[in-house]
RNA sequence: GGAAGCGUGGCUGAGUGGUUGAAGGCACCGCUCUCGAAAAGCGGCAGGGGUGAAAACUUCUCGUGAGUUCAAAUCUCACCGCUUCCGCCA
């Protein structure tokens, strides 16, 4: 959410973000209907005066008659107040519902584009693997040393359905531990998030109202989170932070769930898209400072980068173009991995920083030296997903027997080096 | 799931229709006193919005929402949450 009056003292600013991020809203019927709001309230505001002064004085001795008066005058300022008040509620829901809509502005820096072809390429990592025989993809490895069953997986759980087992398992917990071990060492606080989630705080990080079609629901109106971004974003809703207490530091696992609408025909097969995952997620709250979101923004993205550097994976980092980012954000990195059968990068983790759109929406603040309060800044970037490493993971160290190397900084972790049959 | 009770400021706790945004206490921040500290005394101390250059004026918020009333923290209804007891349960 931007600041109303930001947005009426920038509308051409406000214009051109939404323009490059490729979001149609009507900036001048917002102005318009505000102008409407403002009018209404201070009209609603004068009347409540006048209610409020006629209330204090029948609260002292007044004669019976000009008391009877009063209350006279006071029934018709109450029609007209009663009235007014409707018609507010009106433009304010209309109000609400276009400050929605109106993204965020995205940075200088942010590449032109319309999707996400146009994402700028930044930097590769590590060396593809070259191997001497036909690379097999990570279903046909992983079934074929007993680590996954899609097919009990879907008879149980439905489309995009797995069950992971043995070194599957193994392997998943493997990397939870010493992603753990890794990501603590930078001075997060760890917590385990609850998925489920209560559908307002969805509007807070920006996935409602615009992408309701891939958020499961539950009969009480409460909502799964297809990440931990939402409880924990939530979790400081409504507070104001002493700012000794900044940054908070994050790293939160969590279930996740996708109901993957609009995406039927992608990847239908195997562990990069299903509707139920797992996820360890960086998350910090910043004083409010570009400067700060800036330089956190490039130390979380550089944490998923060296996480991903100690497995060996090779990797590409690309900026998120304005057509392919949501509204929310201000700018976007993704870490995309090598996939050897498919011959291209795959996302697996995103870094995005997004000033204080967020916190606006969750009112999430912080008082200051001086005990002025400001909005905080947020910003959030993946850990690291489960199951979906793990295609990356077996595919560029699979062996000609059909084999796997596990990554050294793994081993330790799951007690072997290879896995086999 | 059933029954009873309860939701007031950072905490505690008064307040059952009219100068109550809310007494008192605690915590916190200034100042006085002191060599310093403690104690004591004095003062300050919720957040949001509107108009305004500012001073200021004004409005909203006592779990949330709706209602009754000239007027609601106080009355009514619904919802949410908490506590205790019973039931069920990893």
């Amino acid at each position: 959410m931007l600041d109303i009056k930001f947005i009426r003292e920038n509308k051409d600013i406000v214009k051109a973000g939404a323009e490059k991020k490729h979001i149609e809203v009507d900036i001048d019927v917002l102005i318009v209907l505000d102008d409407k709001r403002l009018e209404l309230l201070s009209r609603v505001e004068a009347l409540r005066a006048e209610q409020n002064k006629a209330s204090l004085a029948m609260g002292g001795n007044v004669e019976h008659a000009v008391r009877t008066q009063m209350i006279e005058e006071m029934r018709i300022v109450k029609d007209e107040l009663k009235e007014k008040e409707e018609a507010l509620r009106e433009i304010m829901k209309e109000w609400k519902e276009l400050m929605f809509r109106v993204p965020n502005i995205p940075d200088m820096s942010v590449p032109e584009g319309n999707d996400e072809d146009d994402n700028k390429e930044l930097k590769v990592w590590g060396e593809k693997p070259v191997f001497s025989f036909e690379p097999k993809d990570h279903i046909e490895l992983m079934t074929a040393l007993d680590m996954v069953d899609f097919e009990r997986g879907t008879k149980v759980h439905g489309f995009r359905g797995y069950f992971l087992k043995n070194d599957g398992a193994l392997l998943s917990w493997a990397i939870w531990n010493y992603a753990m071990e890794f990501f603590l060492k930078k001075k997060f606080n760890p917590f385990i998030a609850p998925a489920i989630v209560n559908k307002e705080y969805f509007y807070g990080t920006g996935h409602l109202p615009g992408d309701a079609e891939d958020i499961f629901q539950t009969q009480d109106d409460q909502y799964l989170a297809g990440t931990s971004e939402v409880p924990m974003m939530a979790y400081h809703a409504d507070e104001i932070i002493p700012y000794t207490e900044l940054p908070k530091r994050y790293l939160a696992f969590s279930p996740c769930y996708r109901r993957e609408a609009g995406s039927h025909s992608k990847d239908v097969k195997g562990l990069i898209r299903v509707h139920e995952f797992y996820k360890l997620e960086q998350l910090i709250l910043c004083e409010a400072s570009h400067e700060e979101s800036v330089k956190f923004h490039e130390e979380l993205n550089r944490n998923t980068e060296e996480f991903i550097e100690s497995l060996g994976i090779p990797y590409q980092q690309v900026a998120i173009c304005g057509g392919d980012m949501k509204g929310a954000h201000v700018k976007s990195y993704d870490t995309n991995l090598w996939v050897p059968k498919e011959g291209k990068y795959r996302e697996i983790a995103s870094a995005s920083y997004y000033h204080d759109f967020q916190t606006r929406r969750f009112n999430t603040r912080y008082k200051d030296a001086n005990g002025k309060i400001y909005y905080a800044h947020s910003l959030n970037a993946t850990a690291i997903p489960t199951p979906r490493i793990l295609v990356s993971l077996v595919e560029n160290f699979q062996q000609a027997d059909g084999s796997i190397k596990i990554p050294e900084v793994l081993q330790k972790y799951i007690g072997k080096d290879t896995i086999t049959k």
